[in-house]
DNA sequence: GTCTATAAGTAGATAGAC
DNA sequence: GTCTATCTACTTATAGAC
């Protein structure tokens, strides 16, 4: 393969992925992802077999921007307390540059479940759970299923009603101080449940 | 109008409701639509204009389940840890009823935020905000915004996450008994943010 | 590697018979 | 009120020139 033909290549990834998460899958054009791509159409089939095709890749890559980095923070040889804190300031980050990544790979995943089991690997979600459980030496493995599931809705719902949440704002900027208010909002509430566990 | 005519309506309402809920606006097929309403594909036309017509009246209907009776219930006379801890209620009632109507709701704001103006009224949702604040006799208004938001999240998100805690359980039976231990959970850490603040 | 032209199928919407 | 048939526009995908 050329370098021309890499570059190319990124170029409809990097307009796919924009495009894809703004509209989903169904309400994506490939001649509109053409145009923002600055390629011809033909190239899209060219390069991705098919529209389901370059979704696929597309999906594995915000399901891994979604979990994968978390899951690596869940694992680090810190206090469980401190790893919790730091998936809060790894979401909060990558949200910010990202904010319609979660309500895109929640809705796809909702229209088609099986897409679970396929891109994303259900063992890595395992993983985080087990590595804040530490295999149940520091909390049971079902009380950790519950934390996780209101850690990531603390920091990742917010994301989601964005539309909502701007509606009592002027701009976006006023929508970034809020998200940073709640940054330590968030992990104080953490913190709390650690204790009541 | 005769009585007929008003069946007929009613039919084309509920499967429009369960289709677009499930597929979203891009998603869906009229001809699928007319197939699940048992009805011919013209008539879908001739009872309501047009497919965004038809997909505004179920939209504003969505909305108006997701929010309006938690807004009801944030406005009572009672002491407002009684009226969090009911709206909590009501999420998990009304949301175990109708897994997927959250996802619905923001995927379709977020592609189209104009929508939440035109259909919900912003100022519903500031009257929730004020309801819960008292116009800030009981708890400032910015602080307001945040319980609410946590509440929302805690309340929302694991159903919309529903596909991926579906993986770590048997069955559907096995959802929902998680979500209903996660009742008093989040009952008590809704009362200790309140203790915070 | 990139483009144009077009194939093949399907979408929403309408007209008109019954 | 309900159905069949059909129109027009647009969709993904491909074939083949350059």
């Amino acid at each position: 393969m050329g370098k021309k033909s890499e570059i190319t290549r990124q170029k409809i990834m990097d307009a796919a992925y924009r495009l894809f998460i703004e509209k989903g899958y169904d309400g994506l054009r490939m001649q509109e992802l053409a145009d923002r791509a600055g390629v011809n159409k033909g190239l899209l089939h060219h390069y991705f077999r098919s529209k389901q095709a370059l979704f696929n890749s597309i999906f594995t890559r915000s399901v891994d921007e979604l979990f994968g980095r978390i899951i690596d923070t869940a694992g680090e040889e810190k206090t469980l307390e401190a790893r919790l804190h730091g998936i809060v300031d790894v979401y909060f980050d990558t949200l910010l540059d990202n904010p319609q990544l979660p309500v895109f790979v929640f809705f796809e995943l909702n229209r088609n479940p099986q897409q679970v089991l396929a891109y994303f690997g259900l063992e890595r979600l395992r993983l985080l759970v087990n590595n804040l459980s530490a295999n149940g030496r520091e909390i049971p493995i079902r009380q950790a299923l519950h934390m996780v599931v209101s850690m990531v809705s603390l920091c990742v719902f917010p994301f989601m009603a964005r539309p909502v949440i701007l509606q009592f704002m002027k701009n976006q900027a006023d929508f970034s101080r809020f998200i940073e208010e709640r940054r330590p909002l968030v992990k104080s509430l953490l913190s709390h449940m650690l204790l009541t566990l």
